[in-house]
DNA sequence: CGGATCATGAGGTACGTAAATCATCAATTC
DNA sequence: GAATTGATGATTTACGTACCTCATGATCCG
């Protein structure tokens, strides 16, 4: 056998299976090579040292003279040694430990999608040593996310998730709950001035002001009332969306004129009565932007009333139904924010900071727009 | 020392730092948690079996009886257990080898970036053992494109990503390098019917009904004449692109006409004068698709002609040009796909196939849709 | 000058899986 | 009944890093 001190150097030696013959794995194409790294013994025979020191120096442990950590940092820029990604891993026995914090996500679709992409989440990276736990609260309820928050200790989790609500009791409790040496994002919607590491979610200002945009184009100049129906404005998105909203069709669209915001509760059933009324009490009603759920109500509103086609409507989040809208001409355009992308970064995010990453910014989440012809 | 035979069961099995001080690394919160998984030897134990065995059934390796199989299965379900994926990639020393071939990025910015991240994907991806070399062909010559993937052995890569022109030759080329054992996955723009695993892109049908649409209802009934600009009809997916745009224009906007395509061969200087010319020859020129590359030619003529306030222009592809015209007012959307997913998804839809995974179906690359409201 | 601290070396073990080798024992085949 | 094949066990080595312990010489400090 050949041993670890014995073998050649690295960049020579690369071999396939001895005997030519395809190993085991029915059929497969069987494509990787074996191949002799770089480790971190060529490191130590480069800069002249031992493996326990090129080792404190790779893990900033301290002991090792400033002569000797550049010694050692040139041989690593000399080889091109990168510290082995699965090794490291295994050698650490270490384990990701996070919690998502979810309304109860009854009748509202984006909730419940978001909670099945973070199960997904959770099986698809359980080989990677992340485990993900969810726990829910009751939908609007500050009181009982405080709970929630409160309940969690360092020892269970090291990383929380959480769609929130704005409010001052929340903050104070992602505060001190960030105090406890557990890292925190705000999920979809924020929390103002709180001592969470990032929020993952889209940039509603920016999804506000794109409705505005694509519904002053579509109307191509004609004049008439805007409706705005959000979920809540406890939720910071839905604040934040009426904000870029209002502000792009002040700039813009001058001869449109926004009516007062109502708020449906993200429930269809509570929506529709209140879109009846907006639309029985305005015939002059040309368009409706819709930052939050309980799209089904204003679906059947208006079509209860006939006037799908001369109001333009612009929709959050793709669902079944918004789908079926958006075919039909009852919603114009759906503004979309990808579940699976948000839970992907707040995890990168949690498993950052656990790591002890400094400055890790995780990728804005995008906003995705669908009119009929770009349906996935 | 504790031996492994020694050790206790897994559930219970959690333990910190004995001596209860924090190890190492300067100031990070250390979040991690160590802890006793699940392996191969709790599921030898379970189904009362040698590792040996379990190591055969894991791997589909034959020499197991169907009850043995089973036995060894129902233990793997029943502890729950995930094989380590940093374990398993540590003991199978590969290293996984992709090529990019993609054309030389002199003028072409979309080009220049799509570069630019596979160069980014390299260095993250360095330490997971994938290595990814690049090799450049000249721009729509297929010629060029044989030669090079003429040149490829299953030797020194398993994996190619290429960016094709559509052409009988290049479609050979793709066949034969498929023939050799090499997974071959087209980038962006498709080879029709050849033996590549995928392409991954854009569904540019999509994006050109999307275009179409814009184009129709930002112009909100006004009639004219609309200006299709491609690279080149030889790229397949300006021709999907073009194929898509004309079909929703033609049934939802009867009102506009479609001029010949113009192929600027994704070059500004090239461009410039040819949508200069459409617009002397066409004073009722109401609208512009721009499919390819080159919008700075574009740019200039619409601006030199003072009409870019009158004429809506749909283009394709986020760039520092198209976001200034965007922002001026001169482009009014743009339609962007994001390098970095195309790169990130062709590199999984390379290393599924190498690692022999059948039926992997890389995620679909999402279109992005700018306005000047919504610009990252 | 004796003890303390620092810089470094030497050598190990652990992590969990892959994969190879060799040895059994039983069933099947001729 | 001997030879072959199949199923399984037992045992090892390798992968590359993390991290611990102990030893040693040098330097520093009062």
């Amino acid at each position: 056998m050949i041993r670890a001190t014995d073998r050649g150097p690295a960049v020579t030696a690369v071999c396939r299976d001895p005997a030519g013959n395809a190993r085991g794995r029915a059929g497969a194409a069987e494509g990787a090579v074996r191949v002799r790294r770089v480790t971190i013994r060529d490191v130590a025979a480069e800069a002249g040292v031992s493996l326990a020191t090129v080792d404190r120096v790779l893990n900033d442990r301290k002991g090792v003279s400033a002569a000797t950590i550049s010694r050692v940092r040139a041989a690593v820029d000399h080889l091109d040694f990168r510290r082995d990604a699965f090794a490291a891993s295994l050698a650490t026995s270490r384990e990701h430990r996070f919690l998502f914090v979810l309304p109860e996500s009854g009748r509202n679709s984006f909730m419940a999608n978001l909670d099945r992409e973070v199960q997904a989440a959770a099986g698809r990276l359980a080989d990677q040593r992340i485990r993900i736990r969810r726990v829910p609260y009751h939908e609007f309820n500050d009181a009982d996310l405080c709970r929630v928050l409160d309940g969690i200790s360092a020892e269970e989790c090291m990383g929380v998730a959480v769609v929130a609500v704005d409010t001052p009791s929340v903050r104070e409790a992602i505060n001190t709950l960030v105090g406890r040496g557990v890292g925190v994002v705000t999920l979809v919607s924020d929390v103002t001035p709180s001592r969470r590491l990032d929020c993952i979610g889209i940039n509603n200002m920016s999804a506000g002001r794109v409705a505005a945009s694509l519904i002053g184009r579509f109307l191509g100049g004609r004049a008439g009332k805007i409706a705005t129906v959000a979920g809540s404005l406890v939720l910071f998105d839905h604040a934040d969306r009426l904000h870029g909203f209002n502000q792009t069709m002040a700039r813009e669209f001058p001869q449109l004129l926004i009516l007062p915001v109502i708020e449906g509760r993200d429930d269809s059933a509570a929506t529709r009565p209140l879109v009846a009324g907006l639309l029985a009490q305005h015939p002059d009603l040309v368009g409706i932007y819709s930052m939050g759920a309980g799209n089904r109500g204003i679906i059947e509103a208006l079509e209860a009333s006939g006037r799908q086609r001369d109001v333009v409507v612009v929709a959050h989040e793709l669902t079944a139904h918004s789908r079926r809208a958006l075919i039909a001409g009852t919603f114009d355009a759906v503004i979309h924010q990808e579940a699976a992308d948000e839970v992907e970064n707040a995890v990168r995010a949690l498993k950052a900071f656990a790591d002890g990453q400094v400055g890790y910014v995780p990728p804005r989440v995008r906003i995705d727009i669908f009119v009929r012809d770009n349906l996935p």
